[in-house]
DNA sequence: TATGAATGAGCGTTCATTCAT
DNA sequence: TATGAATGAACGCTCATTCAT
């Protein structure tokens, strides 16, 4: 591996164990056994190499969405492998979702950053979320009366607020439980959301 | 109000604008209109100014929902209760919520820092939600299949997770919505989560 | 002395003799025996240290024109005097002169440096010369035939020229002369400059 | 052009728009298209480029004052054509002679920087100005009062204390004046300061 | 209790220069 | 001749913290 691509696979690294502002230039360069000059050399500023970490972990985060969504039968199938897809690559160190988790895009690191490159990314991740929704609700794996912008919302922030918790609140710390039946639990609440109403047993 | 209590203000202020590294003594002295040096002489560390910041705010946000669990008539509506106290805490400014979500006690900010009087804290606020889980396993208005410390796991996740979404993604930007029936959805999630299967109709 | 006022007089020492860029903060800290921090607790930036240092400068050089007015006679010997009071400044090295030619305030020495501190201390300069070329003018002592600004244009740069020659050139290294009757040289170009044509001997 | 000449021409423009310290490598391999470490390569230091620059300059104007001394008619003109030709070089961009005046060579613009090349080019300039002086001596046409080498001093500091003002100081900002009229009044400061005294009209 | 001067390590970044290709 | 990656010292500046008053 280059330089290059070294610095940028330090950088995810202490940015997830360490968080953006105590992953200083000096940590990367000595972690990644490279003279400091370098990072700015290939990356120009601190922000921007964090900015090229994010975007490296979104697109291999969407690359891996497409896939699961290949395998699913319906709408409801497709949203549900969506967002196993997101709690999977949560505990697979290499995916660096700490870092997404501990350095969230919509926490501005530096203040007046620019974060429209990220933000990119993002809204494909969005809309493909919306998409599936869509094709629940066209072929009645998915309840019809919701809206899909804001049920995206809720599936977002419970499927992200869950690997947040999952990966930063230490197990048993304060009575909670984050073991192996937490993700199944969080796939079945989205379960009940969505799916359509029971229909009550028809008399004859 | 005394200078103690006033750089206490002005920190959680600026620790919710700014996160934790930006915001600097310099920054809460100028804003409060006190000497540098009387922050240290009050709080003695960044640190532990940090951590009397979110004691408070949990102590208040505790506060408020022992009083909405008065209101309650059954364990179910406890944990609705509940989770809108946390919901409203989010979007009132002077809860301080933006500091809880933008500087998590779980994402230590000074490493090695010492979290544990927080956690204290914290942890009260689970035994209630779990102690509400019961009750309504007890009183038939929650389903009795759930493990009470898994599924309580489920709803932090669930509310905390929805609050940070709506405070730190900006509306629209990424095309999804949290309006004002952002909330109430989150409080339909959590309802179609615990409520008892619904029996279908039963002919006599 | 206090520190700040160390650090006043060391800087302007070093920017004499250094220059702007070779002039830094620890070497403004090693020669003042204080710590780098305080000078930016004292002076916020180089720039503003820097300003600060030239309005000192300034301000020192017209309050010793000012008493080389009072004891002139017409214009042309305030403008004389005007004119030696600058030149025997350069050659006081406590003057800070030095600094003055090595950092000119017109060579921005930070790109989009706001210079307009320094700017209004040398209009007040160039506003007493004026006046004195339009007193010698109304006593005659001036030739009436001179448009003010252009010749305080002039006069400004043969004086200052000549300081920057006399200090920055070394003697005899290109065959020049900057002696002891190098500035009563330029005092009578000056003169011969500024002083009435003189009449014909006029017959009866 | 080849890239060692676009080096040193890029670079000229540079010293001259920026100064010495702030021209670096980066921005004159930018300017001029090619790869950073060329300069290196085909200049050896950052020290001696500018010194290649500066000798290219004051040689172009050594040419120059050889064609302008051509025309002159006697000692009084040779003087006042050499000096003609310096104003005349300030202000074609071409000259480089902004280089000249931000970066001035008696201005070491390194510590212990030898500038013995530049001095040297310096040198022959000197030595015109003394011949051209000596020369109206004996031809009459300069008075025959003077001292060559202190005139001399004289007149180069009066001749680039002028540029300097013209190009450095922002026309009106001060209440100056550094119009077209203006280095036409040098010559005249210069024209008075050389002519011989008028003899007082003699009767029969 | 309150001030603000003082410290000095550490920050992100720049830079002239070197060197393998 | 030409490239651009690589170095590492140095820069201006920030900062939490200490301390004399």
């Amino acid at each position: 591996m280059d330089n290059k691509s070294r610095i940028l696979k330090t950088a995810e690294k202490l940015f997830g164990e360490l968080g953006y502002a105590e992953t200083t230039y000096k940590r990367i360069a000595q972690e990644a056994g490279i003279a400091d000059g370098l990072i700015a050399h290939h990356y120009g500023s601190k922000e921007n190499l964090f900015q090229q970490v994010e975007i490296r972990i979104l697109t291999d985060l969407i690359k891996k969405i497409d896939e699961s969504l290949y395998y699913a039968s319906d709408g409801l199938s497709s949203v549900l492998n969506f967002s196993k897809c997101i709690l999977k690559a949560s505990i697979m160190p290499e995916s660096g979702f700490l870092t997404l988790l501990r350095c969230s895009p919509f926490l501005a690191n530096t203040i007046d950053a620019d974060n429209s490159g990220i933000l990119a990314v993002c809204t494909q991740v969005v809309d493909k979320m919306i998409a599936c929704l869509n094709q629940g609700i066209d072929d009645g794996s998915i309840r019809d009366d919701i809206e899909p912008r804001l049920v995206a919302s809720v599936i977002f922030s419970t499927v992200f607020g869950s690997t947040r918790a999952k990966l930063l609140v230490q197990e048993n710390i304060l009575g909670l439980k984050f073991s192996d039946d937490y993700y199944p639990e969080i796939v079945s609440i989205l379960t009940k959301y969505l799916e359509p109403a029971q229909q009550p047993a028809v008399e004859d």
